[in-house]
RNA sequence: GGGCGGUUAGCUCAGCCGGUUAGAGCACCUGCUUUACACGCAGGGGGUCAGAGGUUCAAGUCCUCUACCGCCCA
C-alpha cells in the first residue's frame, strides 16, 4: 500500500513552492493506479484518444496546450464518477524524424545510402525511443492523468497490422490505386508529398517569353510564356486555345524545341487561358499538372527530365547533370543568345515547398499509390452535416465541409525507410502484385518465391487515421473497442483539420461502420507575445519544461487555458504566466491561513445552516452559483470561462470578502466560529479547481484533510474525490445584506481614499440602513475592521437637516453612510462630488424615464424586463432625491 | 479567385440566447511592512466596442456594406 506524501502544515511556507510537490504527488497518483481505465458496462465512458506527438524531439508549449485541455476534461469527467480513458500514444511521424536522423548521420560524414535500409531502421528506432522517454517524462511534468498503460506507438505491431489491413481492404474495394499521376516530388527528402503537404509560397518570379520555330516555315516562330524554362526541355506539346483567333492557323502545325530539337505539335485545347502569357502555353505533362490533364486529352508522350534529386537527367541533352536552378539559368543564357527570348517579365506566382524542409517542390509524374478519397468523403460530410459529429468552434463545420466536397486523391506512398512498409509484393517473375496483410510465402499466379516488397511506406498519416480505433485494439474484437469506441472527444489543433481529424472520419467510418468521436474541439495555435507562430528558426519557443520550472506547473496551464476561447490563437507571454503563478500563491496563503488557526472540533462541526450569520449564508451561495456555472461552462467546453470563474470567485469572494470578515469571528470567542464554512468553502473550491491547477489542489487539499477531517476526507485523493454539484439554492437575502455591507466597507474606504484621511486614523460613520439594520448591526466588527471605523452607529431615521459643512452623507443604494469629518473635507470639492454623480443620476433617470415612457417598450419587452427597468428607475430616483436634498443643504451651510 | 476569423481600456484578451451604468489580467497613478499573501492590500484614472447604414421597444451582441490585420483553400 502507498504511503500518501507527507506534508507538516506548521512549516508551509510562506509562498506556494511547485517544485517540492509536483513530483511527489505525480508519483502517488501512478501508484496509485488512478490513471487507469476501467471498464463499467453499466455507465458510458467518457474517451479521448490523445493526438500522438511526433516521436522526434520534445514537446513545445502546443503540446502542452493540448495535454492541459485534454487533462482539463478528463480530470473533471473522472471526478464525476464517469468511467475515462485517455490514451495517450506518439507518431513515428515519417518524414519528419528520417530529416533529423538523415541530418544526425549527415553531421557523422555519413548517408542512409552508405549505411543502409536496415541499419537506419534501427538507428531510427533507437533515436526514436529515445524522444518517446523524453516525452513521456515531460507529459508527466505537466501532471497529465493519461492511461499510460494503454499507451501506444504508430509502429507497434498492433497498429501497424491494422494498417495492413487497411491497406487490403481499400485495395480489394478498388479505393486504393497504383498509377502514374503528377505527385508532388521534394528532391531533398526524395519522396512524393500529398497535396497537403506543400505550402504555397507567392514568391516573386520572372515569366520568360521564349519563341519556338514553327518546322518547314524558315522565320516563323509561335511564342510560348513559362516562370520554368529548363520545363522547356520536357516539353511535347504547344497548345492554344482552338477559339483564340490569333492562332488558329498554327493548330496542326509543328514547332521546334529549342536546343533538344524535339519536334512538337500544337494543339488545340479548350483548357488553355487566352489571357495567361500570350495565349499559347507550353504542355510539361511530366511536370505541370495541369499539362498532364491536357496529354492524357491527346495522347501526348510524358518526358521526365528530372533526376530524383532535381539534376537534370539524360532527357535534357546538353544540360544533363546540371541542377534545376542552375539549368534555369543556363537555357536562359542560351535562349539569349540564340535570339529566341523574346523579354523578361517580373511574374508574382505560388511555388509549392516543402512542409517539411522547405525545398521547392517538384511536380513530377511517378508511379505512386492513391486512395481513391471522394466515396470515403461521402459518408464523412454526412455525419457532419446530419450533426452526429460536433466541431467546436461552430465555424470550422463550413471549413471542414468546403475542403471535403472539394476532396481530391490522397498521395500516400512515401519513398521513405522509417515507417509502414507498402504490404504489396511484386513477382519477379510473372510481374504478379500481391496484397497481402502477411508476407506471402509465394507468387500466387506463378508459384515463384521470387518475391520482392514494394520499397516504399505510407504516408505517417495514413497510420493516424487509423488513431483512435487501431489503438483500441481493432481490428481485433477486444473489450477496450467494443466499450471505449467511439471515443468522445477528439482535441486537437485547427491546423490539422485536414491532415488528421478529417481523415479520421472518414477511415473511422469506412473500416468500423461508425464515427471516431462524437465532438471534434478545436484549440488555437500557441504564439509568443507579438503574435508569431513559435518556430526553432525564429527562436521564440517557450519551452515548457523551462517555463514550468520558474512559474510551476498549475501556473503554466492555467496561463494557457484562462481567458481563452476554443479555435482562437493564445499569445503566451511573461506577465500572463506570472498572474497565474501569482494566483497559485493567492490560494496557497489563504489555505494556509484557513489552516493555521485551525482547531479541529469547531472545523468538524456541522455547519447549523439555520443559525449560520449572513456572511457564511452568503459565501455558501456564490459557491453554489460558482458552482452550477462552472458545471455549465465545462460541459459546454467553455474551460477558460469555467477558469475565470473559478479565480474570480476564489480570490474576489472568498478571499477579499468572507476571510476578511471572519477574521472578526475569529478574534471574538462569543461568535459563531467560521470554521467550519472557511473549511468548506476551501475544501469545495479546491475540487472545483482540480482539473485546471492538479497540484496545488491535491497538495491543500490533503493538507486540510490531515487537520480538519470531516466527510469530504473519505476520499484518498481529490483527484478522485468528487466534483463539486450545487448544493444551496441562491439566498437573495444574504446577498442584498452583504451587498449592502460591502458598499458601506467600499463608501467608507473610498471617501477615505478621496479624502486623504491617514491610514491609522479612525474615522466616524453613522449608519441609516432603515430595513436592513438588524441585519446590519452584527457588521459594526466588519466596519471597524475592515473600514476602520470606529465608533459606527445606527441612525433610526434618515437624517435630515446635518450641517453638510461637518459631514460627508454616503448615498448607497439602501443605506446612508455619514462621516462627520469637518476638518478633513475640502468644501468645494465635496460639493463639485456631489454635482457630479447628481448629473450621472439625471441622465440616468431621463433615459429611464424614455425608455418606461415608450409605450412600444411596455407593450413588447417581456414583463421581467419592463419590471426591472421599473425598478432601477425607482432606485435611481430615490437617490437622486437624497442626493438633491443634501446638496442643497449643502448650499445652505 | 473562393472562404473564414479578428478589430472592445496603453497592452493581452473575455463578453453565453440581443436586456442594469461594457468586464478581467497586466501596465499606469495614489496610499499602505493591517500578525494568510508585496507573487500582497486599499483606492483611482483610462473605452464613440474599427467605420457607415439597417433590423429591433432595445445592438459590443443580429443583417448589409467599407477599411485594415491574420489565416485557410485553389
Amino acid at each position: 500500500m502507498t504511503e500518501t506524501p507527507q506534508s507538516n502544515i506548521e512549516e508551509m511556507p510562506r509562498a506556494y513552492e511547485p517544485g517540492k510537490v509536483e513530483e511527489k504527488w505525480y508519483q502517488f497518483w501512478l501508484e496509485k493506479g488512478y490513471f487507469k481505465s476501467k471498464i463499467d458496462p453499466k455507465k458510458k465512458p467518457f474517451v479521448i484518444i490523445m493526438p500522438p506527438p511526433n516521436v522526434t524531439g520534445e514537446l513545445h508549449v502546443g503540446h502542452a496546450l493540448t495535454a492541459t485541455i485534454e487533462d482539463i476534461m478528463i480530470r473533471w469527467h473522472r471526478m464525476r464518477g464517469e468511467p475515462t480513458l485517455w490514451l495517450p500514444g506518439v507518431d513515428h511521424a515519417g518524414i519528419a524524424t528520417q530529416v533529423v536522423v538523415e541530418r544526425q548521420l549527415a553531421a557523422e560524414g555519413t548517408t542512409r545510402y552508405r549505411i543502409g535500409r536496415e541499419a537506419f531502421e534501427e538507428r531510427t528506432r533507437r533515436w526514436a525511443e529515445g524522444c518517446r522517454q523524453t516525452i513521456s517524462r515531460q507529459h508527466m511534468r505537466l501532471g497529465i492523468s493519461c492511461d499510460w498503460s494503454r499507451e501506444r506507438f504508430t509502429l507497434d505491431e498492433g497498429p501497424s497490422r491494422a494498417v495492413r489491413t487497411v491497406f487490403v481492404n481499400l485495395y480489394k474495394k478498388g479505393l486504393i490505386y497504383r498509377g502514374e499521376r503528377i505527385a508532388n516530388w521534394c528532391p531533398r527528402c526524395a519522396t512524393a508529398l500529398s497535396d497537403l503537404e506543400v505550402d504555397h509560397k507567392d514568391l516573386e518570379g520572372h515569366l520568360w517569353y521564349v519563341r519556338y520555330p514553327i518546322v518547314g516555315e524558315e522565320g516563323k516562330y509561335i511564342t510560348v510564356a513559362t516562370t520554368r524554362p529548363e520545363t522547356i526541355l520536357g516539353d511535347t506539346a504547344v497548345a492554344v486555345n482552338p477559339q483564340d483567333e490569333r492562332f488558329k492557323e498554327f493548330i496542326g502545325k509543328v514547332a521546334r524545341l529549342p536546343f533538344v530539337g524535339r519536334e512538337i505539335p500544337i494543339i488545340g485545347d479548350e483548357a488553355v487561358s487566352t489571357t495567361f502569357g500570350t495565349g499559347a502555353v507550353k504542355i510539361t505533362p511530366a511536370h505541370d499538372p495541369v499539362d498532364f490533364d491536357v496529354a492524357q486529352r491527346h495522347n501526348l508522350p510524358l518526358i521526365n527530365i528530372l533526376n530524383p534529386d532535381a539534376t537534370m537527367n539524360e532527357n535534357a541533352g546538353p544540360y544533363k547533370g546540371l541542377d534545376r536552378f542552375a539549368c534555369r539559368k543556363a537555357i536562359v543564357e542560351d535562349l539569349e543568345k540564340a535570339g529566341l527570348l523574346v523579354k523578361i517579365e517580373p511574374y508574382k506566382h505560388a511555388v509549392g515547398h516543402c512542409q517539411r524542409c522547405a525545398t521547392v517542390i517538384e511536380p513530377v509524374a511517378s508511379k505512386q499509390w492513391f486512395v481513391k478519397m471522394v466515396p470515403l468523403a461521402k459518408p464523412a460530410i454526412e455525419v457532419v452535416k446530419n450533426g452526429t459529429i460536433a466541431i467546436i468552434p461552430e465555424r470550422f463545420t463550413k471549413v471542414y465541409l468546403n475542403w471535403m466536397e472539394n476532396i481530391r486523391d490522397w498521395c500516400i506512398s512515401r519513398q521513405l525507410w522509417w515507417g509502414h512498409r507498402i504490404p504489396v509484393w511484386y513477382c519477379k517473375d510473372c510481374g504478379e502484385t500481391i496484397v497481402s496483410v502477411e508476407p506471402p510465402s509465394g507468387c500466387a499466379r506463378c508459384g515463384t518465391t521470387g518475391l520482392e516488397q514494394d520499397p516504399d511506406v505510407l504516408d505517417t498519416w495514413f497510420s493516424s487515421a487509423l488513431w483512435p480505433h487501431t489503438t483500441l485494439g481493432w481490428p481485433d474484437d477486444t473489450s477496450d473497442f467494443n466499450y471505449f469506441y467511439p471515443t468522445t472527444v477528439m482535441e486537437t489543433g485547427y491546423d490539422i483539420l485536414f491532415f488528421w481529424v478529417a481523415r479520421m472520419i472518414m477511415m473511422g467510418l469506412e473500416d468500423t461502420g461508425k464515427i471516431p468521436f462524437s465532438t471534434v474541439y478545436l484549440h488555437g495555435l500557441v504564439r509568443d507575445e507579438r503574435g508569431d507562430k513559435m518556430s526553432k528558426v525564429r527562436g521564440n519557443v517557450l519551452n515548457p519544461l523551462e517555463t514550468l520550472e520558474e512559474y510551476g506547473t498549475d501556473a503554466l496551464r492555467m496561463a494557457l487555458t484562462t481567458g481563452t476561447s476554443p479555435g482562437n490563437d493564445i499569445k503566451i507571454a511573461p506577465e500572463r504566466l506570472a498572474a497565474a503563478r501569482n494566483f497559485a500563491n493567492k490560494l496557497w496563503n489563504a489555505a494556509r491561513f484557513v489552516m493555521r488557526g485551525l482547531e479541529p472540533e469547531k472545523a468538524a462541526a456541522q455547519i447549523d445552516y439555520p443559525r449560520l450569520p449572513l456572511e457564511d449564508r452568503w459565501i455558501l451561495s456564490r459557491l453554489g452559483e460558482t458552482v452550477s456555472s462552472v458545471n455549465r461552462l465545462m460541459a459546454g467546453f467553455e474551460f477558460g470561462e469555467a477558469q475565470r470563474l473559478v479565480h474570480d470567485f476564489i480570490w474576489g469572494d472568498y478571499c477579499d470578502w468572507y476571510i476578511e470578515i471572519a477574521k472578526t469571528r475569529l478574534r471574538d470567542d462569543k461568535a459563531v466560529s467560521p470554521q467550519p464554512v472557511l473549511v468548506k468553502v476551501l475544501e469545495t473550491s479546491l475540487r472545483l479547481l482540480h482539473p485546471f491547477m492538479p497540484f496545488i489542489t491535491e497538495e491543500l487539499w490533503q493538507n486540510l484533510k490531515k487537520r480538519a477531517p470531516a466527510d469530504f476526507a473519505t476520499a484518498e485523493s481529490i483527484m478522485i474525490a468528487p466534483f463539486p454539484e450545487a448544493e444551496a439554492a441562491a439566498d437573495p437575502e444574504a446577498a442584498r445584506v452583504m451587498g449592502a455591507v460591502i458598499e458601506i466597507v467600499r463608501g467608507i474606504r473610498n471617501a477615505r481614499a478621496e479624502y486623504q484621511v491617514a491610514a491609522e486614523r479612525w474615522v466616524e460613520a453613522q449608519i441609516y440602513a432603515g430595513e436592513l439594520e438588524p441585519q446590519l448591526k452584527s457588521y459594526l466588527g466588519a466596519f471597524e475592521t475592515l473600514a476602520r471605523a470606529r465608533p459606527v452607529v445606527f441612525l433610526p431615521k434618515r437624517p435630515e437637516g446635518l450641517d453638510t459643512s461637518q459631514n460627508i452623507i454616503l448615498v448607497l443604494g439602501e443605506t446612508e453612510v455619514i462621516l462627520p469629518m469637518v476638518s478633513l473635507v475640502d468644501v468645494t470639492e465635496e460639493k463639485k462630488r456631489l454635482e457630479q454623480e447628481i448629473a450621472q443620476g439625471r441622465n440616468e433617470v431621463a433615459r429611464l424615464e424614455k425608455l418606461l415612457g415608450d409605450e412600444a417598450f411596455r407593450s413588447k419587452a417581456p414583463a421581467v424586463v419592463v419590471l426591472k427597468q421599473q425598478q432601477a428607475l425607482d432606485s435611481v430616483r430615490s437617490r437622486l432625491e437624497r442626493l438633491e436634498q443634501q446638496l442643497s443643504r449643502f448650499a445652505k451651510s
